[in-house]
DNA sequence: GCGATGCCTTGACGTAGATCAACCTTGGGC
DNA sequence: GCCCAAGGTTGATCTACGTCAAGGCATCGC
């Protein structure tokens, strides 16, 4: 079967139960099974911890389901996220042997793995990996550019209204969630401590803020997870950033 | 004569005044002539503007001399810094045909430029290029976790530690400023405002938190600009940083 | 030499968000 | 149904940093 581009994303196709899909068109059949062979899957519960920074690291793969973290401690326990990774996000570098940040799964998560050398080898031979790669990396940096600005220059205000921005965003994009006209409805995957973490604030701001929104009818909450915002212009308003294009990708 | 690797790094080896090296000993030479061919220099005055975020950029390229930045602005007028340009940085992004932010010199600049076009077109046909460009944006991508982690959770005075941590250790590793054994003495690139704007702070607050440093003895100052420090330990130390590989690359 | 200009420093004061602490909600196990 | 634990909310107070304002100190053109 062939297909333009290599895909690092969830397909459910028979064989295994979720299926993993590594193609390429322009590349021959000896690579993509070399490919299949150094895969494997492995699945976490919510909570758990992936990886600690410096564990030794010798698989890359991307998330298949579910949501899991980066993130940075200090010494006396201050932790920042640094990466939210949600299906099709790609885990590890290329080339670096240990972990460089705390990997969390904060849902369960499913991660389809290849094994780092052989990856590593396949890489040199199939310039479309390292060119899709590259792709997958440049958004990255420009998500944690968008990030930098947050964190440096928003009031707790404008970055709760960031965060959810960006995660009906990237929810809207995967077709998660519902979006109607100016509307709409999805789930935080994150605890408010998580949040906390993300945006450099305590979960007590977090939670402040987060009612402010919502008595003042930004936003709409059933129970303490799922979002309604019903009027998408006016939350944007909120950000902070100018409505056209003010935020990349 | 055959190099292991592409450089994207500054040469002074006659012909150009600057010479750019961009060869590579498992690329012909129609590709390297090809990468000459589109090559060309730019050279911009401190404080000059070199991209206004939005504007149109057909060109990729690299600093050559000089500092340059990339920041965001939001409508009010808060900036955020969000890169650092030094010497053998990379500028631009393959397939993206308006600059996302905005760069601007911060000393007098020498950029090597090629046509973003062409560029790319080369980029398809010799994947060095491309797992050259995917090793230096993950680099990059790391450097902004690190300062993720600065704006988000350090204190004033941590923040300013860091950033000259960071510029000392970049001008050592490009052999700059005068390094011994547990002391460095080097220059600081930017202003009161740049450091503000790169730590997410006001520049008062800059200028104090310096101060207090300068005060206690963890730094030196021979002017505004020339930064002494006598015992690396004790600037890390400030940094709130684990001593052992806490800051990456 | 002498304003003028562009950085930088320092001080006084205000405030957003952190901290400390109490309490509420929800859901799971029995 | 009841208890318990984990996560979330809300209030009172504290403080690090921002804001506003007044100089200081080099460098430049004249």
């Amino acid at each position: 079967m062939a297909v333009v581009d290599i895909q690092f994303t969830a397909h459910d196709c028979g064989g295994c139960p979720i299926k993993h899909r590594a193609v390429c068109a322009r590349c021959d059949d000896d690579e993509l099974s070399l490919l299949e062979e150094i895969k494997y899957y492995r699945s976490f519960e919510a909570g758990q911890t992936v990886l600690w920074s410096g564990d030794p690291m010798d698989f890359v793969g991307s998330v298949v389901t579910g949501v899991a973290t980066l993130s940075q401690t200090m010494e006396d326990g201050r932790t920042q996220m640094v990466g939210l990774l949600l299906p099709s996000d790609f885990v590890g570098r290329p080339g670096r042997g240990e972990a460089a940040y705390d990997v969390t799964a904060v849902t369960d998560l499913t991660m389809c793995c290849f094994r780092r050398k052989p990856f590593e080898k396949l890489m040199e031979r199939t310039p479309h990996i390292a060119q899709r790669l590259l792709q997958m990396t440049l958004d990255e940096l420009d998500a944690a550019r968008e990030w930098m600005l947050i964190l440096g220059r928003k009031t707790a205000r404008e970055k709760i209204a960031s965060l959810i921005f960006i995660l009906g965003r990237r929810d809207a994009s995967l077709g998660l969630g519902t979006t109607t006209v100016g509307q709409m409805t999805f789930d935080l995957p994150l605890t408010r401590e998580a949040m906390a973490d993300y945006l450099g604030l305590t979960l007590e701001t977090v939670s402040r803020q987060i009612s402010a929104l919502k008595k003042e009818g930004v936003i709409d909450l059933q129970g303490k997870r799922r979002v309604h915002v019903p009027d998408h212009e006016r939350l944007l308003a909120e950000t902070g950033d100018d409505a056209d294009g003010g935020m990349v990708a």
